[in-house]
DNA sequence: TCCGTAGGTGTACGTCATACTCTAACAGTT
DNA sequence: AACTGTTAGAGTATGACGTACACCTACGGA
C-alpha cells in the first residue's frame, strides 16, 4: 500500500562502507551518508534507528562473505589458522572498520558465526570446559589486538615521531629497525604461529 | 614575571581520569574537565593544545606508576608473564581508559617503556632479528586485544542479546556456558600462558 | 609604582546526532 | 477516476561538542 522504499538496506550499507574507505572512520556522518545516496539527513533515519546501527550493518556488510565453514585442512591447527587469516583478509580492505568492528563484535553475526566454527573446531580437538573458553577468547584477543596494531598503527601521529623517541630505547630500537623487513603479512602470519603453537602444546 | 599556573600538569591528568572513571570515556568533554578544576573550557587549552593532547596526558597519568623494571623472576617466560600482568592492572582501575591506551600507544612513554623492557627479556632469552619483531608485536597484540575484551566486553549493548543470538550456535552456547565458571583473571593469564608456551617453543 | 607577559573569561562558530513537523507519493478501494 | 490511509522523504530546530578569537586581569620584576 505505501510508497516503496528507494534504497535497500545493502545498498546502505554499500554506501556506507564507501564513506568509510573514502573518507576514513572520521568521515563516516550521517550526512556523508545521505549525500552518498542522494537522500536528505533525516532520510537515512528511515532505515536505522540511529548511527550505532548504521556501523553495525557496515560491520555486517564487511563480514558478509566471510567464509565460516570449517576448512578442510589438518591438523586442526591449520584450521584455525585458515579461519582467522580470513577474517584479516575480509577486513584487510576495509582498514576503516577495523574499530567498529571491535565495537560491534558481541551484536555481530558474522563474528558470531566465526566464533561457532572456531569453538566446533576447538570441540573436536579435545578442548572443553574451561580450556575452550581460554582458547576461544585468547585467540579472539590475539586477532582483535593484531587487526589494530596493523591498520591504526601508523595513523594516528607520525611514525616518525615513535624512532625520534626511541633515542633512550636501544633494544626497541635495534627491533623497530629489523621491523622493516617484516611485512604486515608475515607478522599477522607469525604472532598467529605463536598463537597456534602454544595452543597446540 | 607572568601569572603563575593554578594547576599543575599532574593536576590536570587526575581530574581527567576523574571525569573517565565517573562518566565514562563518553563523559570525557572539555567542558567536564574544566568544571572538574573550577576553570572555563578554554582556560584548559592554557595546558594542552586540543583533545589529543589530554587524551595522550591521561593515558600517560595511567602508566605513570607502571613498573618496567625486569623483574628478577626466572624463567624468562615468567618475566614476560609479570611485566605483562603489570600493564592489566595499572590499567585495571580505569576500563575506560582502554580504548585511549590503543589510539594513544604509539605516543606513549609508558608503553614505549615497557616494550623497551620487553624487548630486553626477549633478547636475552635468545630472540633476534624478525624472531623478535613478532614476539613483540604478537605479545603486544594480545595484551591490546584481551584488555579490550575485557573491558569493552559486555558495555555497549546487553550481554542479554548476545545470549538470545546463541541460539543457532551450539557449541558456542555450551562455551559460554562455562564461561561463567572463569573469572576474568584467569582468562587473561591463561590467554597469556598461550601466548607464553608458544614463544617458548 | 608601573608594565609586560601569560593565565583566565566570554562569546561565537561550525559540525555533529537527532527530535519534531510537514509534505507528498504510492496502492488499494470505491 | 476520485478518495484515503500509510509511510518515505524534506525541512527545520536543538543541544552538545571542539575550539578559534578577542578581551580582561592578576602577577612579579623593574
Amino acid at each position: 500500500m505505501p510508497r516503496p522504499r528507494s534504497v535497500s538496506p545493502d545498498r546502505l550499507a554499500q554506501a556506507t562502507l564507501a564513506v568509510i574507505d573514502r573518507d576514513g572512520l572520521a568521515g563516516l556522518t550521517m550526512r556523508a551518508v545521505a549525500t552518498e545516496l542522494g537522500l536528505t539527513t533525516m532520510a537515512v533515519y528511515r532505515y536505522v534507528a540511529d548511527r550505532d546501527e548504521l556501523e553495525a550493518l557496515v560491520v555486517e556488510e564487511v563480514l558478509r562473505t566471510l567464509d565460516t565453514s570449517p576448512p578442510a585442512a589438518e591438523p586442526w591447527t591449520e584450521q584455525l589458522r585458515i579461519l582467522t587469516e580470513r577474517i584479516r583478509a575480509a577486513v584487510g580492505d576495509h582498514p576503516g572498520v577495523v574499530p567498529l568492528l571491535v565495537s560491534h563484535r558481541h551484536r555481530s553475526a558474522g563474528v558470531l558465526r566465526w566464533s561457532e566454527t572456531v569453538t566446533g573446531v576447538l570441540h573436536a580437538a579435545g578442548f572443553t570446559g574451561p580450556r575452550r573458553v581460554v582458547a576461544l577468547r585468547g585467540l579472539l584477543s590475539y586477532v582483535i589486538g593484531a587487526l589494530q596494531l596493523e591498520h591504526l598503527g601508523p595513523l594516528s601521529g607520525s611514525g616518525t615521531v615513535t624512532i625520534s623517541e626511541l633515542a633512550g630505547h636501544p633494544h626497541l630500537a635495534e627491533t623497530a629497525r629489523h621491523a622493516r623487513g617484516v611485512g604486515a603479512d608475515e607478522e599477522f602470519a607469525g604472532g598467529l604461529s605463536i598463537m597456534l603453537r602454544g595452543l597446540a602444546t
